[in-house]
DNA sequence: GGAATACTGACGCCATGACGCAAGTATTGG
DNA sequence: CCAATACTTGCGTCATGGCGTCAGTATTCC
């Protein structure tokens, strides 16, 4: 998986133009939707319950208004994060089941550049090439 | 490294109580500093780069003002995203070289409650999969 | 010393968005 | 049919932040 090692380019300006699978999973809409707290803490909230809540449910756990939550949950579900299901006259949202495949494609696509491994060297007991 | 499962809560108030590795790796701080598609571009094309560029350097691939730029290195450098060294009157800004384990981090975080590694062995009672 | 280079900081403008409130829209149960 | 439930949406307010411009600071070179 971190196989693919990719020559860096000399220049930013080159690098700018070097269009990879970087570029692609660094989506800025993605963490938009998770910058900001009460979102994010609902997120931690959905993954933690490990199943599909209601809207009056994870209002329940914030302290903003209910129009604020169902307001955050619908832009979370607009990013990609969360997946929503109507049923009835309640909607019921999860966490996106592609959710940590989608983070470790980032960490990835950061190691096809800058090589495996977290130090580089310095015997730190990461084994280069795998997780 | 998935061995580590965590039973989820019945209901989200409780999951909000229920503190856990997901809650300091999910941070807001981080997603607020990448989720502006200038500063996007701008770590990947420093990622990219596999080096510590000047300011200079990277303002010229990019479209808004040079102080923008260096606004933005600065934002990215505090928020943890990049390394910053002076040398002289140039600033040397490179990706941080954690950044990609932070990710794999937040990955490893959210199959924590997920569990794709659990219910395969020992039955712990949750179906995997489908909630 | 003086000029050029490399960056930082202080404004001001303006778009975005988080927030609460309140009204509106389904959907369900009695 | 009416009322309660579960959301959604419109509106006004206010804080944050991206942006350019321009002035300031630090450092290097001649």
């Amino acid at each position: 998986m971190a196989s693919v090692f990719q020559h860096p380019p000399a220049t930013p300006r080159q690098a700018a133009r070097r269009r990879s699978r970087l570029d692609r999973v660094l989506d800025p809409a993605l963490f938009k939707a998770l910058g900001e707290p009460t979102r994010a803490k609902v997120l931690a909230c959905l993954v933690k319950c490990g199943r599909a809540c209601s809207v009056t449910e994870v209002a329940e756990c914030c302290s903003v208004d209910f129009s604020m939550v169902a307001r955050h949950l619908g832009a979370l579900s607009r990013a990609g994060v969360l997946r929503s299901r109507k049923e009835g006259r309640t909607v019921w949202y999860e966490a996106a089941p592609d959710l940590a495949r989608r983070f470790r494609e980032i960490a990835d696509a950061i190691e096809e550049w800058t090589g495996t491994g977290c130090c580089g060297d310095e015997g730190c007991g990461c084994e280069p090439g795998k997780a």
